[in-house]
Formats: C-alpha cells, sequence, structure tokens
DNA sequence: ACCGCACCCTGAGCGC
DNA sequence: TGCGCTCAGGGTGCGG
C-alpha cells in the first residue's frame, strides 16, 4: 500500500479520528522490531495525551502530542491504520485485500497482526494499526527529540524541484530508478510512481543519474508531481486484479501505464512492456517510449 | 560518499 | 489438497 499517495490518503482520513481526542489507552502485541519505542513504555507515553496533529513526511506520519511529544509512524509495505469499524478497502494493500474479509465485517476482531489499538476517553471508535509483515515502524520521540529516519529524508516528492534532483543525481553513478527510491534524494517516491513517472518522461529506469541533464530533471519532477496528486485524488490505489465489492477502488490502478504490466502492450505504442530487476525491485518500461 | 547486498516478516499465487 | 517455491508497493545496516 503505502506510497506517498497512500500515506496522504490514510493521513486524511486519520486525522479527523486522531485529533483533539484524549488517549484512554493503547494495547499492543508483543515486543518486537515492529516496536521502535517498547510497548510498555509506549503505553506509558501515550496514556492521558491529546492528539494536536498529524503530519506527512515523505511515507512517514507524525502525530504531534500535546506535550510536545511526538509518534512516528511508518506503514512499510503491508501496514494499514484504519479506524476501529470501518471498511477502508481502498487502503489495503493488495496481499491484505486478499485477507480482507474479517476486516469487511463491522465485528472485526483485532488479529495477531494488529498491533496497536488506541482507545480513547471519549468512548468512541479506536484507532487501529495492523501489519502482518511487520515492516511498519512506531516509535514515540520525546518533545524536541530527532531521529535519523526524518533528518536523512530529502525534500518531499510534492515540492521537489528539479534543481534538487539534478544536483542530487549529477553525483550519483546509479540507475535513476534506484535514485528515486532513494528517500533520501526524494522523499514519498516507491516503485510504482518511480516507473509511472520515468514512462511519463520517456526515461529509462536503468539510465544513469549522472547522465540525466538539467531538462530531463525538470520533467521528471513535474511527471512526479502529476503522478502522485492524480493517485491521491483517486483515493490512492492498489495495484490488484482484485474489483472492490463496494467499487470504492482508487482509480489510478486503471491508469497505470507500466506497473505490473509486463507483456501487456503499451497504451501509447502498442510496444510490449517489459520487466527487470533494478537493486533487487521490480522495473518496468516500454522499450519504444523509453529510451 | 557511494554501492550492492543480506536481511527483517508474513501471505498470496503458482506449478506440480 | 498440499507442498515448495517465488514474489511483494518498505527500509536499515554492513562491508567493500
Amino acid at each position: 500500500m503505502p506510497e506517498l499517495p497512500e500515506v496522504e490518503v490514510t493521513r486524511r482520513k486519520i486525522a479527523p479520528a486522531l485529533i483533539g481526542r484524549v488517549i484512554a489507552g493503547v494495547r499492543t502485541t508483543a515486543p518486537s522490531y515492529f516496536f521502535l519505542t517498547p510497548p510498555p513504555v509506549l503505553k506509558r507515553r501515550l496514556k492521558g495525551r491529546t492528539v494536536v496533529s498529524l503530519e506527512r513526511l515523505g511515507k512517514y506520519l507524525l502525530a504531534s502530542l500535546d506535550d510536545g511529544s511526538r509518534l512516528l509512524l511508518h506503514l512499510g509495505m503491508t501496514g494499514q491504520l484504519f479506524v476501529q469499524g470501518s471498511a477502508s478497502l481502498r487502503l489495503l494493500s493488495s496481499t491484505a485485500r486478499a485477507s480482507l474479509k474479517p476486516e469487511q465485517q463491522p465485528d472485526f476482531k483485532p488479529d495477531r497482526h494488529t498491533h496497536l489499538r488506541v482507545a480513547f476517553k471519549d468512548g468512541g471508535p479506536e484507532v487501529w494499526f495492523r501489519d502482518a509483515r511487520k515492516f511498519g515502524k512506531v516509535k514515540w520521540l520525546a518533545a524536541g527529540e530527532s531521529d535519523t529516519r526524518l533528518d536523512r529524508l530529502g525534500p518531499d516528492a510534492l515540492a521537489a524541484t528539479g534543481t534538487e534532483l539534478h544536483a542530487a543525481a549529477r553525483r550519483r553513478g546509479v540507475a535513476v530508478k534506484s535514485l528515486l527510491l532513494d528517500q533520501s534524494v526524494l522523499g514519498g517516491v516507491g516503485n510504482i510512481y518511480a516507473d509511472e513517472a520515468l514512462f511519463l518522461s520517456g526515461l529509462r529506469p536503468l539510465r544513469r543519474a549522472s547522465r540525466l541533464t538539467r531538462a530531463e530533471c525538470d520533467r521528471l519532477v513535474s511527471n512526479i508531481r502529476r503522478v502522485l496528486k492524480r493517485s491521491i485524488e483517486t483515493g490512492g490505489s492498489s495495484i490488484s486484479d482484485y474489483v472492490a465489492p463496494d467499487g470504492s477502488d482508487g482509480a489510478y490502478q486503471d491508469e497505470r501505464a507500466v506497473y505490473a504490466r509486463e507483456g501487456e502492450s503499451c497504451r501509447v505504442c502498442g510496444d510490449e512492456i517489459k520487466r527487470i530487476v533494478i537493486g533487487q525491485r521490480s522495473a518496468h518500461f516500454c522499450p519504444q517510449c523509453q529510451r
């Protein structure tokens, strides 16, 4: 699920269910590396606090609390942040979708993957964080405390400029695809949108970053912004053949030009979409449109 | 400073 | 039906 658009949609959806509410208590699963802050500490620090804001930094969510401390969240690959009782189909990953059945039911019970359950003083619906693969993260930050993960983040992909990308690209010998996935270069771009933006820009994913021209960087940044904005508009998207029963799926997956379309024909030129591996990740492109 | 790689974990989908 | 295999939209940390 989680690249910038999905995290942003999650933020917008979950913010009203968090902001202004007083936390009554937190329940967790057993300690694991999912918890960068040990569960007992987390429970102690969050109890009685009020969430005052929720912002997104790249693919991270950062909740500010009334005592100046902050809660850092990352959804990893399969993380799901949702309001208890809501069937947020469009926010779920494809893998989660397949096993979604329980969540579609209003009486869904927290399972062994539901690592965080936040209850509120008002007695209303709880906010839950479920993550089957545990690549997600939760960390409590004391007032004024910084975090290397945040410090390392480059400019947000929605705000970055061609100048910034060009400056970062110049010294790098890696494929442009790898450069785009580097969160210290641009915050928020993941595999899907990197492939889509490269397609729109007519750039091969294997193209060396250092050989990108200034004009190409301008085009690339502009197309990254375009695909991210479009995806946010459609409510985020999930790449899957699965059709949501309620039809609430994001529309972006129907618009994607290359991602997970290996062997299918290009919508622009009809050529066959190829899939290669770059830096242990899949990359998709049209040999004809991307030179 | 940069690069490639191993690794973290679970579930889905495939061929047999 | 079940088994073993490969794959997955995330990131970190290590040695070279």
